[in-house]
DNA sequence: GGCAACTAGTTGACGTTTAAACTATTCATG
DNA sequence: CATGAATAGTTTAAACGTCAACTAGTTGCC
C-alpha cells in the first residue's frame, strides 16, 4: 500500500504513470512467481508418482522427519508443512499403515504424539531424496550459481516482509 | 543425503564439494520459492473468500478471460492456468451456472467450446481485480522496485529454461 | 481439589485437484 | 472414402486440504 517512490523515479514518468507501472510490476512478478512454482511443482509431482509411486505431500512430510531425527509432533508437522492438522493426521495415517513412520506417545504429555521415520521409512526416503535433489538441480540448471544466490537472497527479504506483515 | 559443506564452497573447493554445494543451493532456493508462493497464495485466497466469497481458481480463470476478450478454449484455459482439463470443466461449470461466463460452441469444430465472460462476469471481475491488485502490491511492498525488477528478470530466465526443458 | 480455559490430536462433511478412462469429433493417409 | 491416430472436452475415483466439532489431556487459579 502507498507504494510511492520506487527506486527509479526516472525523471520522465509522472506520478500516475509511475504508480500504475509499479502496480503492474508487482502483479507481473506475482504471476511469474506463481508460474515458475507451478511448473516445478508439477514436474516434481509427476516424477514422484512415475518413479516412486508416491505423492508430494507424503514426500514433504517424510522430508521434515528426515531433517529431525528425534521426531516431530503432529503440531509441528502441521506448521512446517503449512497445512491443517487434520490433513497431517490423514497423511500420517497412510505412512504409518505402510510402516514408513511411527507415532510414539509421549509419557510426559499424553496428548502429544511424536512422529518418527522407521528404518524402512528412512531407507525409502533416502532413495527418493537423492533422485529428488537431482531433479531440482536440473530444473534450476538454467540459472548460474550467482543468479540462484541472488534470487535466494531477494526471496529471503520478501519472505521476511511477508512474515512481518502477517504478524501485524 | 550427503549434505556436506555449508556455505562457502569458494574457489578452493574440489569438484564433489562444490557440486554438493550447488545441490544444496538449488534445493534451498526451491524450498524458499515454494514458501513465498504459498504464503502469498494463502493470503490472496483468504481475502478472496472473505471479501468476495470466491476462490482463487475462479478468479484466475476469469482473469484469463478478461485478458482475452474474444474468449478462450477449454484447452487454452487449462494450459494457461496450469491445471488439468477436468479441473477447468468443473470451474467453468460453476461460473457458467452463476452467469459469469458462457460456453459458445464453435461451428467450425464441434469438439470445441469457447469460453467468454458475460457482461455480469466482466463487472464482477472488475471489482475484484482492483482489490486484488492492491493486495499484491502490498504483499510485495517489502521489496524495492529495483529488486522486484531483478527477481522478475531472473524468474523470466528460469521460466524459459523450464519451458525449454519440458519441450525436450 | 475443582472448575474454566487452553492445547493436541482426530473425525467427518465438504470442496478441490489430479490422473486416467471415456465419448465425440476431426485429421491424415493409404 | 475408410479407418486409425490424434484432439477437445467430460467424467470418475482417489488423494488432498479446509473447517468446525469433538475427545482427551493439561494448566492456572481461586
Amino acid at each position: 500500500m502507498a507504494e510511492r517512490l520506487g527506486k527509479r523515479a526516472s525523471a520522465t514518468g509522472d506520478l500516475e504513470t509511475r504508480m500504475s507501472d509499479e502496480h503492474h510490476q508487482a502483479l507481473k512478478l506475482w504471476l511469474r512467481l506463481l508460474a515458475c512454482t507451478n511448473m516445478i511443482e508439477a514436474e516434481v509431482r509427476g516424477r514422484l508418482r512415475a518413479e516412486f509411486d508416491t505423492t508430494l505431500p507424503r514426500f514433504d512430510l517424510m522430508a521434515q522427519l528426515e531433517r529431525h531425527a528425534d521426531g516431530l509432533k503432529m503440531n509441528e508437522l502441521s506448521q512446517r508443512l503449512m497445512v491443517t492438522g487434520g490433513n497431517v493426521t490423514g497423511i500420517t495415517d497412510q505412512l504409518e499403515s505402510e510402516g514408513l513412520v511411527v507415532r510414539e506417545s509421549d509419557p510426559a504429555d499424553r496428548r502429544v504424539f511424536t512422529v518418527k521415520l522407521t528404518p524402512a521409512g528412512r531407507r525409502a526416503f533416502a532413495r527418493m531424496a537423492t533422485a529428488h535433489e537431482q531433479w531440482v538441480i536440473a530444473l534450476f540448471a538454467g540459472l548460474y550459481a550467482s543468479e540462484k544466490e541472488q534470487v535466494y537472497r531477494l526471496l529471503a527479504k520478501l519472505k521476511l516482509s511477508l512474515e512481518k506483515e502477517k504478524r501485524k
